[in-house]
Parts: structure tokens; C-alpha cells; sequence
DNA sequence: CGCACCCTTGAACAGTGTCAATTGCCGTGG
DNA sequence: CCACGGCAATTGACACTGTTCAAGGGTGCG
């Protein structure tokens, strides 16, 4: 698999990476990658987190693996998945830097998904042990853990909805635009980015097969919402695009104003993380 | 909406319901509702907890009200659904004893889904400052929280299984073993019980329509791997249920011996929580 | 050069959605 | 008391979305 270099990024985040080139971080950085608003304190330069690299294909996480720590991405992309006994898989998403992985093994103790690298990425490594530290060193840190909490469940619940209540095109619309968000807040460009991923993997995590991904992409094309090859995808019109997400077929067959439309498929939500 | 009595209650859960005519539950009893396997402690005992009685019908959560606690189902069972612009909805689940209502809100802080009951409930608040509070008390609650939270991500990992992966007679079946089970976790009986919600309900939930729901109903009523009497339901073969989950309409064509499978459908998946 | 993927496109079919009609149940009100 | 309206559920006919199967082209790599 080819790594695909990111395009304008982010000058914070790549001063970051040269400020750190031995396999750890501490603490004011994941503060930063994660968002999380942590209380100025001392602690945030004391404590550090191992790193690790991964290359392209490689496996962060295997299903069955025993879960003593969750990563946080710190750049590159990674698949998500979930695997049955058949060897069918069902997507579950694709973390980016910002992003945490393998809270699916807090219930059990075990993984029941795995993470596979995208491109050559690296992760910073969180031992479950590690928080409970910094839990009693920062206080208020337990607000913290809510928010990167909830924010899984966030992601999950627009996937859901995602899936079960719009049709092909519109969960492509959907994909395409979440996509482009969080390019833009991890400061790269908003409306030209390259896929990471195969058609296959985007059907897997839409419910879809890749035939009709790759249908969905060349029917915004063909009307010019979007350009596409292969993997780099720019978007021409990002107001259809939103509009196509909850009009089925509405934008593609020429009707620029969306039919009166009743019924399962309607409305719009937001998808940003 | 008909408050229908559940057969067969749990006799330990009856206990602890009289034991607490007034409207608190001590941590024990928390403990015990939610199988946190909390360590022996004199908190246990002094760290009590608010409850809330819902009718049928009633709100727990409105979506875009502030997250301040979250709520353990006491007893009852409600419905969890987010809703866009135009009204349409996406059912999220059914949570019942023992599960956890609310985490969506603490992201941004506002909820962004709604909670109602299907029948006369009854839930624990748990602030969130006494979840901090919790924490300094009993140490090692920490690794109690994770499991709350792991929980809810298995649930929601399995249900985008669901969505992408099944189809529609699939998922109807998936849906009743996994009621089915949890009923049994909860002392309930497992092969005949009343379902509280409407096909409308369900079929959100399942990303269909009512319609398809009742189709998948009367199929396999008509082949007798299910009694159907309105809303209450009896297993009759749940060995055949279960091949019917990934045996796209084979069970329904006489056809006993799954077909060789290729292609998306395929494989099992364990759906109990 | 050949092989393994990845992607696109076409055609036919199957699974679901849509629309409509009917039944039964329940609470309300004549 | 029954009539009525509203809601839930079932069933049928039909249209359409998306899958399945198939063929072909492009690209990278051994």
C-alpha cells in the first residue's frame, strides 16, 4: 500500500513531531492532540507516554489482544473493524490523529475489534495504569475522561445513523463531508485530500458493497459535485453534497431543488466529531 | 401505552425494590444493578443515590438538555433515539436494568439523543460530581468506569454490525436473541416475553421499516421459529434464529442446511451484551 | 513479463421501500 | 350501550435501490 503524503500540514503539529524525534511525549502534548483542556500544571511536563511507529499495514491492535492501554493516534490513519467467524468484516471507523483507540476493550478486557494501519502512522501509547495516575495527580481530570468518552459515543451515533437512515449516496455524501471536516481541523486542506483508504474498506463501514461506492462516487462526478481519481477526491460543491446526504437521487437527476420528500429519508444531522 | 407486568421477576431485584421504598438507592445496591464488582467497602453502604419514577411515555432525557448525571435503569425499559431537522428518527437502543442512560451528553456537555420510557420505569441518578467523588473514595474505581464505558461501545460496535451487515430478516432475529438474552441476565424468562416497544420502534432501531419488521415477523412465524401475538413473542427454535441471523432467507425457504455463503453475509457474531 | 490488487462499468436479479387497504384494539364521547 | 376516531399491526402489489455476477483496464511489484 503506497503512503500517500498529506498535503499544507499542520505547522503546530509538525513542530510538534521535530520537538519530540526519541519515542515519547509528555503530556502537554497529548493535552493538545486530544483536546482536552487540561488545568496548566506541572504535571503536564513531568509526565510522558511511550510512542509507537507503525508502517502501512501494520496492526496496532488484534482482536483477542488483552487490553491494557488505549492509544491515542498522532498522525497518520488507521481502520477499524470488527471480524466475524466467517472472515466478514464490518467497518467500524478510521482513526485520525486526535482520535483514541481500543476503548473496546474496556468491558472485557479484551479487544473485539482490530486496528490496522493505513499508512505509516504513529500512536501514543496510554497504559490503563497510567491513567488512574494522572487522575489523582490532576484534579479534574475525570471530566476530561467523560469528554474523550463521549466523544467515542458521538462518533458511534452518527455512524448509526449513518447507517440506518440514508440510502447509498447519501452515506458517501456523509463519509465525503466528515472526511473533509477533519482534515480541516487537523489543518489540512478542506476541499482536496486523498483517500487512505480502498473502496472496500469505505463500503465496510457504510454497509455498502465497493461497486456502489465507486457508483456513488462517479454519479457526484458525473454532475460535477465532485472530482475524483482513484484516491484523491476534491469537492466541487460542497452545499450539494450536504443537501445530497438526506435527497436520495434528488441531486444527480438534474433536480437542483429537493422534492417534497416524506417518509424514512429526510433531514439533515450534523456528522462533524 | 398498556403497562404490561413482566413474568417471572428477579427475585433478588423484587428484594432490593422493597427494601427501598424511598427514593434513593445506596452504592451497594448500584453496585449490584450495574455488576460493577466494586471492592468491599464501608462507602458502599453510605454513598446513596437519588432516584427518578417515569411513566410511560415520559422523558428521561430531551435532546439538547445539559448533561449533568447520568441514569442507571432501575427497572422498566426505555428507548433511546436521536432525532434531525425534519423529525426523522433514529432509534439507538433499548436500555433496560443494569444499563446506562446518558453518556452521549458528556462530550459537549448537551445531550444529543433523548430517552423515553416505553413503560413505567425507574432510573438512579448518578451525578457526574459524584462520580469524582466516588473515585477519591474507592480506589480502583477507575477500572470500574472503563468497564462502564467498554460496555457501551461493545453495544454500539454490535448494533453497527447489525446495520451493516445483516439484512432485514437477519437483524430481526439478531435483535429478538439479544432481547432475549438480556431478559435471561435479568431473571426474566427467556423464550416468551412481551416486547414494550412498537414495530415503528424496533424498525428505527433496525434501520427498516415497520412494515419489513412485521414481513419478517409473520416469516418466521409462518415457519414456526416464533410464536407472534402482537407484541408478545415466543422463541420456538432458537438454534434456528440463530442461522437464520446470517443465513440470508434460507431458514424461510425450508432450506434446513445453510447455503454456502459468499460474498457479504456471512458469519456469526455474538450479540449478547 | 506476469501476477495481484484496485477500480470502474454494465446487466440482471433480489431485497426492501413505498403506497394502499384492512383488521383489531382501545379510550373517548355521543 | 354503541359509534367513532386514533393507533398499531398485518398483508398485498408494485417500483426502485443496491447487490450479484461478469468483464475490462490500470498500476505496482516480484
Amino acid at each position: 500500500m503506497p503512503v500517500i503524503a498529506l498535503r499544507e500540514p499542520n505547522p503546530s503539529l509538525t513542530m510538534q513531531r521535530r520537538s519530540h524525534a526519541a519515542g515519547y511525549v509528555i503530556l502537554r502534548e497529548l493535552n493538545g492532540l486530544l483536546h482536552l483542556d487540561l488545568p496548566e500544571c506541572a504535571a503536564l511536563d513531568r509526565l510522558d507516554f511511550a510512542t509507537r511507529q507503525l508502517r502501512a499495514g501494520e496492526s496496532l491492535v488484534h482482536c483477542g489482544d488483552e487490553c491494557r492501554a488505549l492509544y491515542a493516534v498522532r498522525f497518520g490513519s488507521l481502520r477499524s473493524a470488527m471480524i466475524d467467524a466467517d472472515g466478514a468484516e464490518q467497518g467500524l471507523g478510521f482513526p485520525m490523529p486526535g482520535d483514541i483507540v481500543g476503548t473496546d476493550g474496556l468491558a472485557t478486557g479484551r479487544h473485539t475489534a482490530h486496528a490496522v494501519a493505513l499508512e505509516r502512522s504513529e500512536v501514543v501509547i496510554i497504559p490503563l495504569a497510567r491513567i488512574a495516575e494522572i487522575a489523582r495527580t490532576l484534579p479534574g481530570f475525570d471530566l476530561v475522561l467523560y469528554r474523550i468518552i463521549g466523544r467515542e459515543t458521538l462518533r458511534d451515533h452518527a455512524t448509526l445513523y449513518l447507517l440506518g437512515s440514508l440510502n447509498a449516496e447519501g452515506r458517501v455524501a456523509a463519509f465525503l463531508l466528515n472526511l473533509s471536516e477533519r482534515y480541516g481541523e487537523l489543518g489540512y486542506a478542506r476541499n482536496v485530500f486523498n483517500l487512505r483508504m480502498t473502496r472496500n474498506d469505505i463500503a465496510s463501514y457504510l454497509g455498502l458493497t465497493l461497486e456502489t461506492v465507486s457508483r456513488a462516487f462517479s454519479a457526484y462526478a458525473s454532475c460535477d459535485l465532485l472530482r475524483v481519481d482513484g484516491r484523491e477526491i476534491e469537492i466541487l460543491d460542497r452545499e450539494a453534497l450536504q443537501r445530497a446526504i438526506t435527497a436520495p437521487s434528488a441531486v444527480l437527476r438534474g433536480g437542483r431543488a429537493a422534492r417534497p420528500q416524506s417518509g424514512r429519508y429526510g433531514g439533515a444531522l450534523a456528522l462533524a466529531s
